[in-house]
DNA sequence: TTTCGTGCAAAAGCTTTGCATTAGC
DNA sequence: GCTAATGCAAAGCTTTTGCACGAAA
């Protein structure tokens, strides 16, 4: 399971699991809805009330690191964190509501390897976002 | 061409092309490096003196709610800028260097509709995104 | 016991805003 | 002349950093 997938790579890494990081791995674990900082913080403090956005901050860029965590980067929604797969993949944002959801995979393989050819550049991983209205906000 | 057709926009919404306006629309005209506000900036002191960085994103502000201009969102590079192509399409981003190209065109219509089928979310636009190193970049 | 992590507050970026001055139209 | 745009400085956000204290192994 991913909450456990995560603490052995951390373990492998000689990080400590401290309470908090416990805390914030698993909320990334269990959130389908693309958490933020913000609210990741705003969940654990009312468990952990000296909880602090720094530490929410560092255990994340250590995620990052070891490559257990996918940033997706919003000047308007502020950055979104999926925890539970950490590969890319495509989501579908609402615009109106700033829900975020993971549609089926798309293979993008065969693209990519065009995007190579015709480039030159040497492609590690890609991003899609799909934008528009979330059937509630198409009122 | 570009620059009479941003021009032609902002004045059909009564905006007034002022010297200012009109220097940072000739850059984002003939860019194709996708430059940042503080590169628009830079090169434009040189020229006016009293150029102010809160007049470019005032600038950038307005031609985003127009449309004539795509915005690329980075945390690491911050944001960038498409003045040529203000449609979605994808690009090609090294991570090293922070060079952006514009590969040909992929059609992603028929992608886009099988999305909106299967999320029931009202599909506007989309980001495509490949990241890796650029030729300059692999030693 | 030694090293690493936490949490506070301060700092750092980037972007927006308020407001008096200046300049399009 | 009327109204909008400029440019400065200040404020706002999000994220990072420094450092003393506390906790993990």
């Amino acid at each position: 399971m991913r909450l456990e997938q995560m603490i052995e790579r951390l373990k492998e890494s000689d990080c400590r699991i401290t309470p908090q990081r416990y805390a914030v791995l698993k909320v990334l674990a269990n959130s389908s809805e693309h958490p933020s900082v913000e609210s990741i913080h705003a969940k654990l403090v009312e468990h952990y009330p000296t909880m602090s956005l720094a530490t929410v901050y560092k255990t994340i860029t250590l995620l990052k690191r070891e490559g257990e965590i996918l940033e997706l980067e919003f000047s308007d929604l502020g950055n979104r964190y999926d925890g539970r797969k950490p590969y890319p993949h495509p989501h579908v944002i609402c615009t109106e509501c700033g829900k975020i959801i993971d549609p089926s995979h798309l293979d993008l393989e065969e693209i990519t390897s065009k995007m190579m050819e015709e480039t030159g550049f040497k492609i590690m991983t890609h991003r899609l976002d799909f934008y528009g209205l979330c059937p509630n906000c198409q009122g």
